[in-house]
DNA sequence: CGAGGCTCTCCTTTCCTGGC
DNA sequence: GCCAGGAAAGGAGAGCCTCG
């Protein structure tokens, strides 16, 4: 199913033609959303304002002022630019041409640009990785993402209450081929690993290359869950474990030692691992409790990706 | 129709590294 | 060996959705 389209912006791009999508993202660098919307036909323009306020709670109001959340660049670029409504449904987010819509924020700082966050990808599902047979390229979790991202990309400001201010910096179109994408099929690897051994208390984003498990949640002991396996397997285990599924072993090697090193530390995160508050809430969900977690591409990783790919500024 | 779960994104804390 | 700044990683608020 498509996006419900709220209004045609046919002139200015084809939802089937990756490139025009890209030519039309890019047609935001160096200006702000609010200039998309100011091209707008005062038709258009209420019907974008009216499902900002819709999908978003945001109002903008005829001076320009903005109150709504902050956090929603994402969105208003989807309806304001592309006249798309937002949806949540599992599919890419410009489906016809196979493109997932993503906006991140960059920062500048004395070493050059780079990405203000990882860029999460997708959520975890802890129990759909022990299913046999399920394979990278079955995960549509992540392959929405990884058979093409629209990546567009602002300069991230502090305190900047109005996203329709934002500057975009430039648009590009990832999608790992060949090597890139076999590392990033290690990482997936490495995930469901963990997961299968036993170690999803373990999972983090400091043994990724480029596809990581940062915790995402609500906060609070909600986010944590019985791992599908309660006991991990012993740690020479783990490793032939690991590399029977295709994990480099230099990546396995070291992430075990580490888990060794984690596991004598229980409830303190980081160096350890992280616990339910609540003991009685820790003590239900059995001996490994695991948070949360989704798949994201790690701050280092998109910095690189930004750095090679968009042009310098 | 209300409680709790889910997911979006921003915020805070911890850790690492490079310069002295 | 210490300090500061920046990066990495964990933590959390809020709104929407789902299900009883």
């Amino acid at each position: 199913m498509a996006r419900e389209k709220l209004f045609e912006r046919s002139s200015n791009f084809n939802l089937t033609d990756p490139q025009s999508l890209l030519r039309w993202a890019q047609w935001l660098k160096g200006k702000s959303l609010r200039e998309s919307l100011d091209a707008l036909q005062p038709a258009n323009r209420r019907i974008a304002l009216e499902a900002a306020e819709r999908f978003a709670k945001a109002e903008i109001r005829a001076d320009g002022s903005f109150k709504g959340p902050k956090g929603i660049l994402g969105v208003l670029t989807e309806i304001i630019h592309f006249g798309l409504a937002p949806d949540n449904i599992a599919a890419a987010d410009l489906k016809e041409a196979g493109l997932e819509l993503k906006v991140t924020g960059l920062v500048k700082n004395s070493k050059g640009v780079r990405a203000k966050e990882r860029l999460s990808l997708g959520m975890i599902d802890y129990s759909k990785c022990l299913k046999s047979g399920k394979s990278f390229e079955d995960d549509l979790e992540i392959q929405k993402s990884l058979n093409g991202l629209l990546l567009m990309t602002y300069w991230y400001k502090a305190r900047e209450t109005n996203p329709l201010d934002l500057i975009f910096h430039d648009a590009m179109i990832w999608k790992p081929e060949g090597k890139e994408r076999i590392r990033i099929r290690q990482d997936w690897t490495f995930i469901q690993g963990c997961i299968q051994s036993g170690h999803a208390h373990m999972l983090s984003e400091r043994y990724a290359y480029a596809l990581g498990a940062p915790p995402k949640g609500a906060g609070k002991d909600t986010d944590f869950q019985a791992q599908p396996v309660r006991q991990p397997i012993d740690y020479p285990q783990t490793i032939k474990h690991f590399v029977a599924m295709g994990v480099e072993e230099e990546q396995a090697d070291y992430a075990t030692k580490d888990f060794k090193e984690r596991s004598k530390r229980p409830g303190q995160s980081v160096k350890g691992y992280v616990l339910p508050k609540d003991p009685a809430l820790a003590k239900r969900l059995g001996p490994f409790p695991a948070r949360r977690r989704c798949y994201s591409l790690t701050n280092s990783y998109l910095t690189k990706l930004v750095r090679a790919n968009i042009t310098k500024d």
